[in-house]
RNA sequence: GCCGCAGUAGCUCAGAUGGUAGAGCAACGCAUUCGUAAUGCGUGGGUCGGGGGUUCGAGUCCCUUCUGCGGCACCA
C-alpha cells in the first residue's frame, strides 16, 4: 500500500497510507478530536471526514468551534433533513436543489399544492425527529448511467437534468442520511445528531423557478436559517427585527414623510417632512456637481418615439415603458410618445446642438432627471423599487483619451459624497462584456482596458463581474454598507462607445477630422427615492441634523412661554434652521415623547425659568439629560450644525 | 410578470359555524398650566380595497379585478 505524507498546520508532518480518511487522520492524533471533528481541510478545500485522501496534502481538521465549515455543514445536513422530512410527510414530493445561502439555506420542491405556513411546523417537528434519531451519513461515488437510471425509476426529471448538467469528468456522489438519498457533491456531517435542534428555524415558503428561468415550471421554495447554537439563531431573530424597526415604509409614516396609493403605483407622494430631505439632499447635490465642473440641464418628459427608436431603447426595453398615446381629436398627427425611462438620449440632443470641437471636452452634463420606468409589478417595494423616480444623472462626452482622468474625478467626488452622507467606505465592481452586446469586439477590447487601466490607477481595490456589464459597455458599480451590514448598489461609472454613433454625435478633433466622443453615464445617488429610503433605515429615521425635516421644536412647558416660545422658534428660522412651535396644551412629558418617537434632533423646553433667563432647556434625540443654554450660544451651535458638510 | 399571503376607522389589529361592525392609539371638545418619553373625562369617525354572484340576509361563501407584503424573475 502505498504511503502518503500528510501536513499538519502545526507544520508538523505525518506518514499515512493512501486513502486515509480525515475521520482516521483525526483518530490517530487524539480521541477528542476524533469526537470534535467535523470536516476537514484538504490544501484549503472543504474535505467530508469519510473521503479517502490519495495524495500528499496539507491538512486541517475542522471542530464545531472553526465557525465558517460548521456553518456550512450545519446548514448543508439541515437541507438535506428538510428535504427527508418534507418526503417522509409527503412522499410524492419532488426534490431538486437546496443549496446553503447567507444565515442558513433553502430547498426547492415540486409538489402540486404550495406549502402553508402551517407546514412548516410540521416539517420543523419532523427535522427534530431526525435529528433526534442521530442516523449516519454516508456517501458513495456512483456511475452517471446509474444515478440516471435511478432517477428515471424513481420519476424525478429534475435529478436528471441536474445529473445531466455536470460535466462528465466530475464524478457523482450520493449522499444518505440514514436510509434518505440524495444527489450531492458534499461534504456532509457524520450523522444527523450533529446539527443542531435548537439552531435553526423554518422561515417562509416562496415560489421560485426552475434553475431560476422564468420560462420554467415554478417550484415551493422553503427557506430556514441555521446557526451553531440557540444563542447564535436568537441574536440573528434580533437583528430581523431591528431591520424591520428601520424599514423606510413604517419610519416614512410615522414620521409623515411621504405616502403612496393605489391610483399611482409605484410612485411617490412627498409629504412636507419628505421633502425637505429631498431638497436638501438636492441642494447639497447640486453643489458638489458645480463644484466638480458640471454644468445642469433638464430635458422633457414625453418624447416620440422616434427618438427611442433611434436610441435602441423602443426594441429593447418597449416594455417597460410608458407609452402616451394623444388622441386624435386632440392632436393634427397622432403620435406616439413615451415617457422617458432615462436621460440620455435628451442629453445627446443637447450636445447634438451645434458643432462640437475636441475643447468643448469633456462636457460634463448633469440632470437630476425625471424618469418613469413600467417596472414589473412584483419589483415594486416602497420607495426604493419605483416606477416614477428622480435620477441623479449625469453624461460625460469625452475623448478616449480622457476617460481615464473621467473615471478618477467621478471616483473622487463619489467617495466625497458618500463620506458626506455618513457612509465611510465602499466597494467597487468591475463589470465586463456580457453575452448579449452591441459593439465590436475591438471597441469592447478597448474600452474594458481603458476602465480597468482608469480604476487600477486610482488606487481603489476592486473586483471582477464577468459578463456582467451593459449592453453597450462595461462598468464600474459602487455599493455601500449600511449600519447593520446590509450592503446597498448605488453609483454607477459606464463606458459607451454606441450610442454617440446611434445618435449621431461627434466632435470635431485637432486635426479638423470629425470623431465620435465616448459617453460616460454616471450616478451617485442612483435615485433619489431609493437613496433616501436607504438613509432612512441606515439611520433608524435619526437624520443628520442638515438633513433632518424639522430640526428643532421648540415646546413650551407653560403657556405663559408661549410668546417666548415663538419669539425662539422665528429666531431660528431667519438663522435659517427648520424649527416648528409647540405650543398645545399638552404635559412636557408628552410633548417630549411625541418628538423624540418623530426624530426631531432637538428639543427647546420654555419654562417660567427660561422666560426669566430668556434661554431655552436643550434636549438631543438620544440623550437623556437636558442643558440650559442662552440664545445666542443656541444660535451659533446649531447654525454650524444646519450647514451641510460641503460648507463646513 | 410568476408563486404564496394579505386588504375592516388616520395607525395597529379583533370580528367560530353567514344575522347589516368593535378595541387601543390618533383626531376633535372640555377640564387641567403641569419641568423632560403617554393628564383625565367626553365626542365624532368605517358603502369592511373595487366589481359581480350565491342567499331572505355577505366583512364572513364563490368568481373577478386592483393594491400591498414575502420570495422568484427583472433592474437600460
Amino acid at each position: 500500500m502505498a504511503q502518503i505524507s500528510l501536513t499538519f498546520p502545526d507544520g508538523n508532518s505525518r506518514d499515512y497510507e493512501a486513502g486515509v480518511t480525515p475521520q482516521e487522520v483525526a483518530a490517530s492524533i487524539s480521541k477528542s478530536l476524533s469526537k470534535k471533528a467535523v470536516s476537514a481541510q484538504i490544501d484549503g478545500r472543504h474535505w467530508d471526514l469519510q473521503w479517502p485522501v490519495e495524495h500528499d496534502a496539507a491538512i486541517a481538521i475542522n471542530t464545531n468551534d472553526d465557525p465558517a465549515p460548521a456553518l456550512e455543514l450545519i446548514r448543508h445536513d439541515l437541507a438535506h433533513i428538510m428535504a427527508r422530512a418534507v418526503q417522509e410527510i409527503w412522499p410524492d414530493v419532488q426534490v431538486t436543489i437546496g443549496p446553503v445561502i447567507e444565515n442558513g439555506w433553502y430547498y426547492d420542491f415540486d409538489r402540486a399544492e404550495p406549502f402553508t405556513p402551517d407546514d412548516l411546523g410540521r416539517i420543523e417537528a419532523k427535522m427534530r425527529e431526525i435529528i433526534a434519531a442521530r442516523d449516519p451519513v454516508r456517501t458513495e461515488i456512483w456511475e452517471r448511467d446509474r444515478a440516471i437510471a435511478h432517477y428515471r425509476e424513481r420519476g424525478e426529471p429534475y435529478k436528471v437534468e441536474l445529473i445531466e448538467a455536470i460535466p462528465g469528468d466530475e464524478p457523482l456522489r450520493m449522499y444518505w442520511h440514514g436510509e434518505w438519498q440524495d444527489l450531492c457533491r458534499g461534504p456532509h456531517l457524520q450523522h444527523t445528531g450533529q446539527v443542531p435542534a435548537d439552531g435553526f428555524r423554518l422561515m417562509s415558503v416562496a415560489g421560485a423557478y426552475w434553475r431560476g428561468d422564468s420560462t420554467r415550471p415554478m417550484l415551493q421554495r422553503i427557506y430556514g436559517v441555521a446557526f451553531r447554537t440557540k444563542a447564535e439563531l436568537a441574536a440573528h431573530l434580533t437583528m430581523l427585527e431591528e431591520a424591520a424597526r428601520r424599514d423606510h415604509r413604517k419610519l416614512g409614516r410615522e414620521m409623515d414623510l411621504f405616502h403612496m396609493q393605489e391610483e399611482a403605483p409605484g410612485q411617490v407622494f412627498w409629504h412636507p417632512n419628505g421633502w425637505s430631505i429631498y431638497t436638501s439632499l438636492q441642494d447639497y447635490m447640486r453643489r458638489m456637481q458645480r463644484a466638480h465642473g458640471y454644468v445642469e440641464v433638464n430635458t422633457p418628459q414625453v418624447v416620440d418615439r422616434k427618438l427611442w427608436e433611434a436610441s435602441g431603447h423602443w426594441d429593447k426595453y418597449q416594455e417597460h415603458m410608458f407609452i402616451v398615446e394623444v388622441d386624435e381629436e386632440h392632436a393634427r398627427e397622432k403620435a406616439i410618445n413615451a415617457l422617458k425611462p432615462m436621460n440620455c438620449p435628451c442629453h445627446v440632443q443637447i450636445y447634438n446642438q451645434g458643432i462640437k470641437s475636441y475643447r468643448d471636452l469633456p462636457l460634463r452634463m448633469a440632470e437630476f432627471g425625471s424618469c418613469n420606468r413600467y417596472e414589473p409589478s412584483g419589483a415594486l417595494h416602497g420607495i426604493m423599487r419605483v416606477r416614477g423616480f428622480t435620477q441623479d444623472d449625469a453624461h460625460v462626452f469625452c475623448t478616449e483619451e480622457q476617460i481615464e482622468g473621467e473615471c478618477a474625478r467621478f471616483i473622487d467626488m463619489l467617495a466625497q459624497v458618500y463620506r458626506d452622507l455618513g457612509f465611510e467606505s465602499f466597494d467597487i465592481k468591475f463589470s465586463t462584456r456580457p453575452e448579449k452586446r452591441v459593439g465590436s469586439e475591438e471597441s469592447w477590447d478597448y474600452v474594458e482596458t481603458a476602465l480597468e487601466n482608469a480604476i487600477k490607477a486610482t488606487g481603489h481595490p476592486y473586483t471582477l463581474d464577468p459578463g456582467e456589464g451593459a449592453f453597450y459597455g462595461p462598468k464600474l458599480d459602487f455599493k455601500l454598507t449600511d449600519a447593520i451590514g446590509r450592503e446597498w448598489q448605488l453609483g454607477t461609472f459606464q463606458v459607451d462607445p454606441n450610442l454617440p454613433e446611434r445618435l449621431n454625435a461627434s466632435y470635431v478633433a485637432p486635426d479638423g477630422a470629425k470623431r465620435r466622443p465616448y459617453m460616460l453615464h454616471r450616478a451617485i445617488l442612483g435615485s433619489f427615492e431609493r437613496f433616501i429610503g436607504i438613509l432612512i433605515e441606515n439611520y433608524e429615521g435619526k437624520l443628520p441634523f442638515w438633513l433632518a425635516p424639522r430640526q428643532v421644536v421648540v415646546a413650551s412647558i407653560v403657556s405663559d412661554a408661549d410668546g417666548f416660545v415663538g419669539e425662539v422658534t422665528d429666531m431660528l428660522r431667519k438663522n435659517g434652521i427648520r424649527a416648528e412651535a409647540d405650543t398645545r396644551n399638552e404635559k412636557i412629558n408628552f410633548k417630549v415623547r411625541e418628538h423624540s418617537v418623530g426624530k426631531v434632533p432637538v428639543i427647546l423646553a420654555v419654562g417660567a425659568r427660561e422666560v426669566e433667563e430668556r434661554s431655552v432647556s436643550v434636549r438631543r434625540l438620544g440623550d437623556k439629560g437636558t442643558r440650559s443654554v442662552d440664545l445666542d450660544t443656541l444660535v451659533a451651535e446649531l447654525s454650524a450644525e444646519a450647514a451641510a458638510p460641503d460648507r463646513r
